[in-house]
DNA sequence: TTGTATGCGTTATCAA
DNA sequence: TTGATAACGCATACAA
């Protein structure tokens, strides 16, 4: 009573008052709702009408108290959105919540300082029932979050996966190999020979993947003599880019396309050719990864990873029956050519 | 109990447990909780350590269903960032759930075909008690969103806001007039006074103002006549961008600097530079708006917007008693200059 | 097919 | 200061 008034505004309305419009009892209008069958058409029309008619929607935290099932999905946002999805984090974001809506679950956002506070955190989200299950991305060598969760039966599903314990949790990934292979076969289509690359150190799950994609077409190609030392690695930026795109060109023989491990990688190339007065596309071929809008705004060819498929898979598995085997997923990338790779090498 | 089995693992403590393990009833535990002043010190602690023992955390649905209240923000995430947010949405949302996190409340997201859709998903997560308040972006002129939720007596504050009812509803906003404005004066700082325009056509909430800050800039600075015919519109795409830039370099008498209202139109200016032979930051400079990773990139100088502090006064808003009135936000933005716009004119 | 009783975990009211 | 009881809205087992 006091709540409504000043709220200024009628309380929604409940069970009890469907039942009350209807003229039957909160049972019959809860079976209407979850098994028909078990109904009289006509009460069923009836009780149908008065839920219309007053605008009733089920309370989920009563409905989340009784199942004791929130049907939220916990999600960890970064502050600025790191390594691999940086550029793509939106569209992941977006096809999560896409795919949760289709079975009734929503994303349930929370910050955290580190990966330890993110375990506790989701921990803490768990044991308080505010969520049911949780996304863990850009999943690392030696990640230990997915052994933590594990470790308190709280249900998770990765976007990423390591290499070590693959088989330890349920993950949905991009083939990150196939992705830098296709960016070799695509140039090697194009008549390049001399193909660079430019990633990540060693010793990151996804950096390595795509440098061993670039590694193993240019070797299924025959080319491992022509590509010998450029191969060359740094952090992921525009200006590490450019120094080892610097150093790629001055070789005696340089190389005439590039594949890099990251968009950004790509811009700091495409940088540096144009500082050298190359015409990128012309007199020299990129590729990056990710297709990120940078990639769109610089016409540079990229792997699309694909996300939206990759946000469905990860909430079919969060949904599915916990007791199952873990299927992992490996999705394929798309190559998407634009001008930067477009033309034949010129020398 | 099955549940108990079938989980394979302890159901979360509940307050009755740990009022059972620390000897005294539940509305005790609860006192220690909400009204420690009620309780004995001594008694206090018996219960804190039976809390930590057992790993007690207050179940939220709960909580919500009792308080109905369920300290949850709906978020509306599309599919691709649009308009003014592309390229710094993600730093939105995480400042947003920051934000909320320290007033213990965390971020729903839901998806949405269109506007109206949003506004009826929004209208059934607050009648179903999923969600307490809404935060509503990307407000255009003419909204309908603002005035169908105030309708429902639904609270939210809008990142952004329509002159035409700026007062009819809570809303915190950059200061989009003061930006480009910023822009043009450090511009004539350097020395330039034919400085053009490129930006979205009339009829956008923010692209007006940002034009406007522009135009009210140039004048202050009596550079009207030398601006005269130099700002250009069109869709926020890196071709339109070219094409304005090509038009307004064709001139007899071009501009040596521009302001775009975009950083993808920034892009797109650069670009038409580059093709035309320009330097960027040396035959023409350039600043554009909302400091993306793609200007930094591309070196662009870039309005940024102070998305952090946006995200913290929306979330202050939003948990301020509703019966205050509207105290409305302006935040200022503030220019990072780049190699875009270091140089003097050249010409 | 429909109605009754009970419990989910918490908080508020009221007695003791 | 502490403890019993009711209520939040829903769903289930069970009885009619």
């Amino acid at each position: 009573m006091v709540r409504r008034q000043l709220a200024q505004l009628p309380d929604s309305p409940t069970l009890a008052d469907v039942a009350r419009e209807a003229g039957v009892s909160r049972q019959t209008v809860s079976n209407v709702l979850h098994a028909p069958h078990k109904v009289k058409p006509a009460t069923q029309r009836r009780v149908e009408q008065a839920i219309v008619m007053l605008g009733y929607h089920p309370n989920r935290s009563a409905q989340a108290l009784q199942s004791s099932s929130s049907r939220m999905i916990g999600y960890r946002i970064e502050p600025q959105s790191s390594g691999t999805l940086a550029g793509i984090h939106d569209r992941f974001l977006h096809s999560l919540a896409e795919a949760g809506r289709t079975a009734d679950h929503h994303l349930l956002l929370y910050t955290a300082a580190d990966r330890a506070a993110e375990t506790d955190s989701a921990i803490r989200l768990f044991r308080s029932g505010a969520a049911d299950a949780f996304v863990l991305y850009d999943i690392t060598v030696d990640d230990p979050r997915p052994s933590a969760l594990h470790e308190k039966g709280i249900p998770f599903v990765a976007f990423g996966h390591d290499d070590c314990d693959a088989g330890a949790y349920r993950w949905v990934d991009v083939d990150n190999v196939a992705g830098t292979s296709a960016a070799v076969d695509h140039l090697v289509s194009r008549g390049h020979r001399r193909i660079g690359f430019v990633g990540w150190p060693d010793g990151s799950a996804v950096g390595d993947r795509r440098a061993r994609g670039w590694r193993s077409s240019v070797e299924r190609h025959g080319l491992a003599d022509f590509c010998h030392g450029l191969d060359l690695r740094g952090p992921d930026s525009v200006q590490a880019a450019i120094e080892m795109t610097a150093a790629l060109l001055g070789r005696p023989e340089p190389p005439t396309a590039i594949v890099a491990g990251t968009d950004t990688l790509a811009a700091g190339v495409a940088r540096a050719a144009l500082r050298r007065g190359l015409e990128v596309g012309r007199d020299l071929a990129i590729v990056g990864f990710d297709d990120t809008p940078t990639a769109a705004v610089l016409e540079l060819s990229s792997i699309r990873q694909p996300i939206e498929d990759v946000g469905r898979h990860v909430i079919a598995a969060l949904l599915a029956p916990g007791s199952a085997p873990p299927r992992n997923t490996l999705l394929p990338p798309q190559l998407v050519i634009r001008s930067s790779s477009a033309g034949p090498p010129s020398r």
